[in-house]
DNA sequence: CAAATAGTGTCTCTAAGACAATATCAC
DNA sequence: GTGATATTGTCTTAGAGACACTATTTG
């Protein structure tokens, strides 16, 4: 009779076939663009951090970033390093999306791939200019449903644009999925770790659990609901939002300064 | 310059370390026990699928069912062909809970699992007797907080009980996680696994999506309301429980025999 | 009829949606 | 004052929760 030491001792995980792990970080940011008009509040494009690949496979694409799970740390971990690596930011939220383990999915081999969605605030990151702009940037990112359950992803930024287009499927046991229908200029199965990753992120921000994470420390109303309103692509009333947002804020004694209207209240998290 | 074939040719995966992945199951399944008294209908149980380990490491211990990944599936086809192997069943549901790799998380060495959970009803496994009863078995379980934010687990079969305690822990990004105090006779991390499983579960529960798949295709309202009283430990209104399910359920004209009371419609989902 | 479950009607209160009105700043 | 945003008030309606009541079967 083996002992547990024994059986440890001998034990040879060798013996059976291992995949790759890696994970994939979609990481979305809400960015503000000043308009025309110097009165006008900014407007929020929503938009996520895409990487050019500068070697094989899918050279010269796009692609999420992303990396190769270590020996001493957890999935997680693996995630936010990743991430940390490519923006020098420490996001503000991470959730998971799934577990990509189609067999075919990187011609490489055998790689499977645990995705997260990530939230970058847009003033923890302003500091960093495009040093290696030309490898990584924010690309706007918009996802809509078309005729017979397809969606098209638009990614865009600069003169650059990327459309893939998916389609809408159920799976087994009744949870939507997306299957490509074209890449785009994407690699790997990306469109579709984006696609679920929006589609988490709009679940999220129903029950205000994620929209915070876009703003500053301190952030006026009207910024809260407009993060909301540019995640779910909907407008939604100004006196409604108030009034449900209420339980989740604190008021702060600050005000927004110097914009040509009038002044708004600061708010923080509850 | 490489060509992509030529790259792909040369690309060697064991340049870089890789763990073994495996899935671990957290089957659930409501158990209706039969009372005393003839006219009474029959009393629910949530159980859950343990399975004895026979060898090192946590012999004689009791752990959820599941195997590692092979080359040729995805993870939850792994899942699906663990809980196939166990139960002879295939799953009405299959819900993902989370990747568990903390280091040192099983002593065999790097090995991360996905866990899932899965729905099976009580009928479509009723004709598999105790075979092996020795080494596999459905327990009862309950999962109750007590003071400090401790949560106890309870697992029951027979005379076998298992009692492990857990803290709740707030993870970095807001998120309820639990941390083992004590494994009472779980092997590896699956006190924590079953307890976020349970968790997502009654999440699950709560907007009516996975209770159908614990019963058969045709059923009462009222052991469609047991079913969710069960999961989610508390008791509804008769008549506000029927009035929001209706949307869900379409009639059938099949009815209930000979259960000493008055015969209830049986329904289908929509 | 008794015991048990099956099924319906309705009152109250809260929350969501729509919309109107008022407040305050920079220029 | 004008143009912009900030903030509050309130009407209506839908839905959740509580509770009382009626219906139907077997022995």
């Amino acid at each position: 009779m083996q002992t547990e030491q024994e059986f440890l001792a001998s034990y040879d995980m060798s013996a059976y076939p291992r995949p790759s792990v890696a994970t994939d970080i979609v990481a979305f940011m809400i960015r503000s663009e000043d308009t025309s008009n110097y009165r006008q509040n900014a407007e929020n494009k929503l938009s996520i951090l895409l990487i050019r690949r500068g070697g094989h496979p899918y050279k010269d694409m796009w692609a999420l970033p992303g990396g190769f799970l270590q020996p001493d740390e957890t999935v997680e971990a693996c995630a936010l390093r990743e991430i940390r690596e490519e923006t020098n930011v420490l996001p503000a939220s991470l959730m998971p999306i799934g577990i990509f383990s189609e067999p075919g999915r990187d011609p490489r081999g055998w790689i499977i791939s645990a995705a997260y969605a990530s939230v970058i605030s847009e003033t923890s990151v302003e500091e960093k200019g495009g040093d290696d702009a030309a490898e990584a940037g924010w690309f706007d990112i918009s996802f809509t449903p078309t005729q017979e359950g397809r969606h098209v992803l638009k990614l865009e930024r600069g003169d650059v644009f990327i459309r893939a287009v998916l389609k809408e499927k159920t799976s087994r046991f009744g949870k939507t999925e997306f299957e490509i229908e074209d890449n785009g200029a994407l690699a790997f199965d990306h469109a579709r770790i984006i696609a679920s990753a929006l589609t988490s992120l709009r679940e999220e921000a129903k029950n205000y659990d994620v929209i915070f994470d876009f703003l500053p420390e301190k952030f006026t109303l009207t910024a809260l609901q407009k993060v909301q309103e540019t995640i779910m692509n909907i407008s939604v009333l100004t006196a409604n939002f108030r009034r449900k947002i209420t339980d989740y804020v604190e008021e702060t004694d600050e005000y927004t300064q110097g914009a040509g209207h009038r002044p708004a209240k600061l708010y923080r998290k509850k």
